[in-house]
DNA sequence: TAGATTGTTAATCGATTAACAATC
DNA sequence: TAGATTGTTAATCGATTAACAATC
C-alpha cells in the first residue's frame, strides 16, 4: 500500500511534461530527450529524468524517450485516462464554473453530480450536470461508490460539509475554500484557494517595483 | 527594489492566516499567539512566527499579535486591501466563471474588461463585465495602465497572446492554461493549472490504496 | 517573579542541481 | 569507436523545524 510517495513538486511538474508530450506528438516527433523537454519547459535536464523515472519508464541513451509511450505511461500513473467520478457541493459561482469547464474530462475526472442547499439552484442543470438537494448526499454516495468531492461551498460552512462528506465515505476532497479542513489523515485533502495564488502575484508584483 | 523577496510557500500560506484571523475578530478576539494560530491551520507555532515577521508585524511575548492590526498589515502586504486591475483574455467556460467569481474583490483584484475573437462572445456581460473585441486590447491597455493579465485561453494560443500582453505593457500574467510561457524576466508569470492540482489528487488517492 | 510567547540563530530535512559512470 | 544521453549517487540549496535567549 505504501510505495514511496512521489513528491508533490514532482507530481505538479507532471501535467506539463504531459501536454508538452501531446504536442510534439501531433508534430510527429517519436523520440524526445530530457535535455529537450527540459529547455522547451524552463527546467533542468536532470530533473526531467528524475521526474519521469517515477513512471517507471526507461530512456535510451543517445535516443531518448519514446514520446507515445511516455505519455500512455504519464497518463496512466497519473489516472488521467481512467474515469475519476467526482461530486461537487455548493453550485454557486465557482462551483457552477468548475461544471462548465469541460477539460476535466481530459484529467479524467467527471462531476456525476453537484450539490446546494439553495432551492432556487436544485433541479438546474449545468453543463450536463444536475443540482441535486444537498440532503440526498448521503444517500446518493452511498449508491454510487464516488470517492472524491469537489468543495467549492461558502468558507463558513466548508468545515461541516467536509465532515459530511468523510461519513458519506469520500476518500478525497479538493478544497477550493479557504477554510482550513481539520478531517481523519486517511482522507486526502488538496487545498487550492485562488487566493494563495493571487497573493504570490500581487506581492510579486509589488516586488518589481509596481 | 529588491527587498529580499519572500518565499513562495510562505506567500502562500498567508491568506489563510487573514481568512482565520478574520474569522476570530468577528468573534470578538483581540489578541492571538502563534501557538494558536498554529492549531488552528495546523502548521508549526515557530513557522507562524516567521510567517507574520514578514509583513514586519511586532507581537507581544505573553500576550501574541493585535488581531485588528495583523489583518491589517497582511492585506497590506499582499494588496488585498488596493484595487489591483486586470484584463482578461479568453471568455471561455474558464474565463467566464472567473469573471462571474465575486471573490477576486476581496483579493484586490478587479477585472476590468475581458477579451475574445469569437464574435459570438464579444458584446455579452458577465458578472458585469464586459467581452471586447481582442482587437482592441492594443488601444484599451494603453488607455488604462492594466498591469495585470490573466489567461484563460485554449492552451495553443497561449504563447502568442502571452507575447501580446508583454507588449501591450502588462507586468504580470496570471496564466490558467497548461502551456509553458517563454517571455521575459522582467514580466511575472503565476502558473496556476487545474491540472496540477488534479494530478497530485489522483495521484495521493491511488498511493492510499485505491 | 514566574511563565508563556516572541524572534532569532542553528540543525534538520527534503528537493534541486551537479557529477559521473553506464549504455546505446 | 565516439559522443550524446540516461540514470544513479553525491553536493548544494532552501525551507522547515528545533533550540534558546530576550521580553513582557
Amino acid at each position: 500500500m505504501k510505495n514511496k510517495q512521489v513528491s508533490e513538486p514532482t507530481l505538479r511538474r507532471l501535467p506539463g511534461y504531459l501536454f508538452f508530450l501531446r504536442k510534439i506528438m501531433d508534430q510527429g516527433i517519436v523520440n524526445i530527450s530530457a535535455p529537450v523537454i527540459g529547455r522547451n519547459l524552463n527546467c533542468d535536464a536532470t530533473q526531467v529524468v528524475k521526474d519521469l523515472s517515477v513512471t517507471g519508464i526507461k530512456g535510451r541513451p543517445r535516443i531518448g524517450y519514446d514520446t507515445y509511450e511516455l505519455i500512455h505511461d504519464l497518463e496512466e500513473f497519473l489516472g488521467f485516462n481512467r474515469t475519476n467520478e467526482a461530486f461537487l457541493i455548493g453550485a454557486g459561482n465557482l462551483g457552477t464554473a468548475l461544471m462548465a469547464y469541460q477539460e476535466h474530462q481530459s484529467l479524467g475526472l467527471k462531476i456525476v453530480a453537484a450539490f446546494d442547499v439553495d432551492s432556487n439552484k436544485i433541479g438546474k442543470n449545468i453543463g450536463g450536470i444536475y443540482v441535486l438537494d444537498y440532503n440526498r448526499l448521503f444517500h446518493l454516495t452511498g449508491r454510487l461508490d464516488v470517492k472524491i468531492g469537489i468543495l467549492t461551498t461558502p468558507n463558513h460552512v466548508a468545515q461541516d460539509v467536509a465532515e459530511d462528506l468523510v461519513n458519506c465515505g469520500i476518500k478525497a476532497i479538493w478544497n477550493f475554500t479557504s477554510a482550513t479542513l481539520e478531517i481523519p489523515d486517511n482522507v486526502i485533502v488538496q487545498n487550492t484557494s485562488m487566493s494563495s495564488y493571487a497573493a504570490v502575484l500581487l506581492r510579486r508584483l509589488s516586488d518589481s517595483g509596481q
